[in-house]
DNA sequence: CCTGAAACATGAGCGCTGCTCATGTTAACT
DNA sequence: AGTTAACATGAGCAGCGCTCATGTTTCAGG
């Protein structure tokens, strides 16, 4: 009944020391190359060749191309929960406002070092069930972050708290993607307004 | 100079009826066929052949695969636009409110009834440059539903109201993409929500 | 140290894809 | 009738994702 996230995606884990090494070489690689030729021209023997390992080694961790690209936005989606809870815990920061803050600037951070954070993110944007991912990974994430959020959060009910933040993370997530998509480095405007949507909302919708 | 919104997409624009049949043919069949198999399981093959035109032909209009789809979207957003304008201006609605109201509900329509749309609505969700597409026709309708909000925004900068509108309208597109990922026929509970947020953050932003 | 089973390694090759291009046919205008 | 541009066609090429038969290494239990 282990509640699997990566299920479907991998077909066996690394268990030894040589393999492990391997698979961590594979995503390294692949996400350098989804930044170097995108998405769609992303190949999987490009991939392994990179990783210097053959192509049959490749397929014996990961299901698929997209099972590949997924455990990607799995790594990057654990990086960024634990980056953000610890800056978090660290600063305390105080109100809506403050949290909204921390939680897009790490976002920003992030999309500025780490390669193929920009077109991946938490899930490999649009792609079928790579979607489906991206979808169960921000629910993932809406969990984590309310337990921040519900300090704040008068007497609500932790559903409606849920589909807030839900909800905050969908947009957060798409403004941002038009910051950046609009200039490498992040358009400071546009990274501006996305706190201001979070604050906007966040402020009427939580008590 | 004609500022040409499908370059680089189309090869060459049908002139004569057969052809133009064969066009919208095409069209038709790559957007049911999107239904059907998604867009990463989606054939140039079995779309020619739905279409009872040879594959042959299907490269004469369109650059690739990607051009394909990406004209579909721009027919989409076409018809959205004439159909939100329609609406605007036969029921004038009031204030932020109306007007967050009558968009969201169209697009919610043709997200019910037109073949395809879900998948790639105005640009095929986040593919390589099918993505810049989506930015340009996004940024497209911006600039056509600024004429209908200008009116509210008081002595405000068109700048500003622009990235206001342009920034809402990617919110929009995501959670009213959430809402249908969770329901087939559209969570009724995302699809208020998406207009809170909009609310929320129009009502903030302009005055 | 031996042994068996589980974990791991490998790359030729299959089925299929996106897309081209040489060769032809049809329509439109002078 | 002649000329040109638009249109039609599908066999086939290069390259893709992915498999699988065959082998090698690791390591616990005796």
């Amino acid at each position: 009944m282990n509640h699997d996230r990566n299920a479907g995606m991998l077909r066996r884990t690394p268990v030894q020391r040589r393999s492990a090494e391997r698979f961590e070489r594979l995503l390294d690689a692949c996400a350098q190359l989804l930044d170097e030729v995108g998405y769609a021209g992303l190949t999987t023997k490009e991939v392994a060749r990179r990783a210097d390992v053959p192509i049959g080694t490749l397929y014996q961790f990961f299901s698929d191309r997209e099972g590949l690209i997924g455990a990607l936005a799995v790594r990057n989606l654990e990086s960024f929960l634990a980056r953000v809870a610890g800056r978090l815990e660290r600063e305390e920061p105080e109100g809506i406002a403050g949290i909204v803050e921390v939680t897009v600037d790490e976002f920003v951070t992030m999309r500025r070092t780490i390669a193929g954070f920009g077109v991946v993110d938490f899930g490999a944007v649009g792609q079928d069930h790579v979607l489906e991912a991206t979808l169960d990974n921000n629910t993932a994430v809406a969990g984590r972050l309310r337990s921040f959020t519900a300090s704040l959060a008068g007497g609500q009910d932790d559903a409606e708290v849920d589909i807030a933040v839900r909800v905050a993370l969908e947009c957060a997530d798409s403004v941002l993607k038009l910051a950046f998509a609009t200039d490498p480095q992040g358009d400071a405007r546009l990274i501006a307004e996305c706190k201001r949507v979070l604050n906007s909302y966040l402020h009427d919708r939580l008590r």
